[in-house]
DNA sequence: TTGATTGCAAAATATTTGCACGTCA
DNA sequence: TGACGTGCAAATATTTTGCAATCAA
């Protein structure tokens, strides 16, 4: 399932809420940055610019909201922020490898990592409800920029 | 390697740190607590029985410190505070199962995963250094409270 | 002795909340 | 119109930092 402006502009009614420009803005940001993971406060400049009385504070509420929407889903770097991307829900996993060096943020499609989530349910009586990978390492640039030096 | 505490009052000496008491209970705290993922305050409320006046700075300090020495390893399961447990750079790597409900924390060890880092490093031309992967669902107990209901 | 370490309080950072006002449906 | 949504400021929560006093080596 793809997410168009339209399309999650039908999620907010369907939960009964508003579609206020504020909201508005805060989705077209996503949809404009398809692959970004941004920040609350990378949200708040990016809209500031079409809407600069927007408040941070309705940010984080619209975040919160479309997460609980399943529109965009909340996810933890480390770096002391939460992020957020659209939701992958119903498409397959993607992961992400993260640089230490710079903080970039790639993904990468996998598969392989429900055999293993079959394994740990067996194994470990959980009832598996999502999962979170992360690669830590060094993204090409930096082992170049590395090499130079 | 095993963590022991005098292997790493070692570590500090190596390092030129100094011993001292709080950095001593400290480093009992999680010598007693084995497989805890213990989050500063935790620690701060742990370590206050046996030495009242130490101050919740220190505690951070501290961790932070053992971080640095590759005893403890910093994570975070999104709860957004930081947790620490023994590190395990040399043995192999185990993986944690986040009860959404109550909020546990358990283990699992794996071996699948280091062919999957291959196959991550070879398509991405990342350098892997290090991985972090988490399974949320419900641990057997919350599964069992749910059928009940 | 002396530089590292500590405790305290204040600051910094990210996020949440109370409330009066404004607005979408 | 009226409940929902917003902006602002204040409150929370976690972690960091400045600094004078203290302590380990």
């Amino acid at each position: 399932m793809q997410h168009t402006f339209d399309s999650m502009c039908e999620k907010l009614h369907e939960g009964a809420y508003k579609i206020t420009p504020q909201r508005e803005v805060i989705l077209r940001a996503f949809v404009e940055h398809g692959r970004g993971h941004l920040s609350a406060e990378d949200v708040y400049n990016l809209v500031k610019s079409r809407n600069p009385d927007i408040g941070l504070a309705t940010v984080y509420r619209t975040l919160e909201l479309l997460a609980e929407l399943d529109i965009l889903q909340k996810m933890d770097f480390g770096d002391g922020r939460s992020r957020y991307e659209f939701s992958d829900k119903e498409e397959h996993h993607h992961h992400h490898l993260v640089c230490l060096q710079c903080h970039r943020v790639a993904e990468f499609d996998d598969d392989l990592l429900e055999t293993l989530e079959a394994v740990v349910a067996r194994k470990s009586k959980f009832k598996i409800i999502d999962h979170d990978l992360k690669f830590y390492g060094l993204c090409r640039d930096c082992q170049e920029a590395g090499q130079r030096e």
